[in-house]
DNA sequence: ATATTATTTTAGACAAGCCTAAAATAATAT
DNA sequence: ATATTATTTTAGGCTTGTCTAAAATAATAT
């Protein structure tokens, strides 16, 4: 049997390892978990010893194939919750995160499939996050930052920052939607800040939002 | 905060103090939660000193006000939560208890809201039982056991206990579902088993099961 | 009224998951 | 190469929720 808080981890280490691609250390996970690197040491000795991960001491952890089966298991199950919440039961995109992240721990392989079937077996969810399907194979997305993109550039968004209300309450309002067009007008090289346009309009956008913006590479 | 163990604790003697009238006791708690005296006497001096309970030494102990809120609220997210899997996932009246025990204590107002709305603010769960409104209000059933009538009377079934998959596996096997008329033929007084007729078909059932069909009073 | 039995509470312990403070190790700077 | 700094691990402790065994209390039988 696997705990609510094992399950977090697995997820935590997995999210990490696709962003950096060495092994994930303790304090990375730390910061990511919102806890004490003294409790990830706890953690990560028992999620060795169940074989989640492999683990070497102050070189950080990597998942081994059991691990990252759970991982993408409660990834696939957040972001089906998270689509029912916004198709079937209308809440707006910023408001399923926090609920999902209970869901996402319910144990019923019958309830997610008759889920994903309900839903119509959806590839992404409303972040434009991808689905990972019942074996858990996921679709490698080829998305880059806004933030990289070159002025002049133009491309579609792909996806954006699901777990920041704030953040998502205002690509919303500004249209920054996965599907739609972004052309970086102009972009200052001392705080990263950019210009763009969206639907033909034109937003000043912080490092930190054009951060939060994937679109196809 | 309140936790999924003490929700859970809340519920069962609610349930308890629904069937027996009086306190509900210490050895009736341990065997409705499947724990040992010892752990329920630990987990009723938190819920007291909490104020959901009232408890007198060696006597047992009632809902406050403020549990009953607490209790009627689970109760209310487990049937909403049951309703939702047969009626929407198509699942069927036997395998809905274990998943809805774990629904039960997500925590979000909004959802349950949301839920009860996409199900047309259904009154009743797939058991029959009655489902709390947003207040905690519960409507009173006017039922007794099948068990408890006499040969020749006749009347509806109400509800039918939601948590033994195989009883259901049976009860929808002979067609005892809410709303069905059944009537008494024959009563054997030395082990309470009857015989019954429901659709002009003709069963005979053990104490057990004639015990867990509620029908009208 | 007293002895026996059943129930409940207390005492003490344990696992999970977290914490702080101190020690150990690795990385970096001189 | 050595000293300083940053990171990670260890040591020890806390809370929640559970357990077994023993003590206390209540209920029942004689
Ligand atoms: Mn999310
Ligand atoms: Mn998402
Ligand atoms: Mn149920
Ligand atoms: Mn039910």
């Amino acid at each position: 049997m696997i705990s609510l808080a094992e399950e977090n981890y697995l997820k935590s280490i997995y999210h990490l390892s696709q962003a950096g691609s060495q092994s994930v250390l303790t304090n990375e996970l730390a910061e990511a978990m919102n806890t004490k690197a003294a409790s990830v040491t706890d953690m990560i000795k028992k999620l060795s010893t169940k074989e989640f991960i492999s683990y070497e001491k102050y070189y950080g952890v990597n998942l081994t194939t059991k691990g990252k089966v759970v991982a993408l298991s409660v990834i696939r199950k957040h972001r089906l919750w998270e689509t029912f919440l916004v198709e079937k039961l209308g809440f707006s995109w910023d408001e399923v995160h926090e609920v999902a992240e209970q869901l996402e721990h319910i144990q019923s392989k019958r309830l997610i499939e008759k889920l994903d079937e309900y839903l119509g077996f959806p590839k992404v969810d409303p972040h434009g996050d991808p689905i990972p399907d019942t074996n858990g194979k996921i679709k490698a997305l080829q998305q880059v930052m806004l933030a990289s993109l070159k002025p002049g550039a133009a491309s579609m968004i792909v996806a954006v920052k699901d777990s920041d209300s704030q953040l998502l309450k205002y690509l919303d309002k500004i249209g920054a939607r996965p599907g739609k067009t972004i052309k970086v007008i102009e972009r200052e090289e001392y705080d990263g800040s950019m210009e763009v346009s969206i639907n033909n309009q034109r937003f000043f956008l912080s490092k930190e939002v054009s951060e939060n913006i994937l679109v196809n590479a």
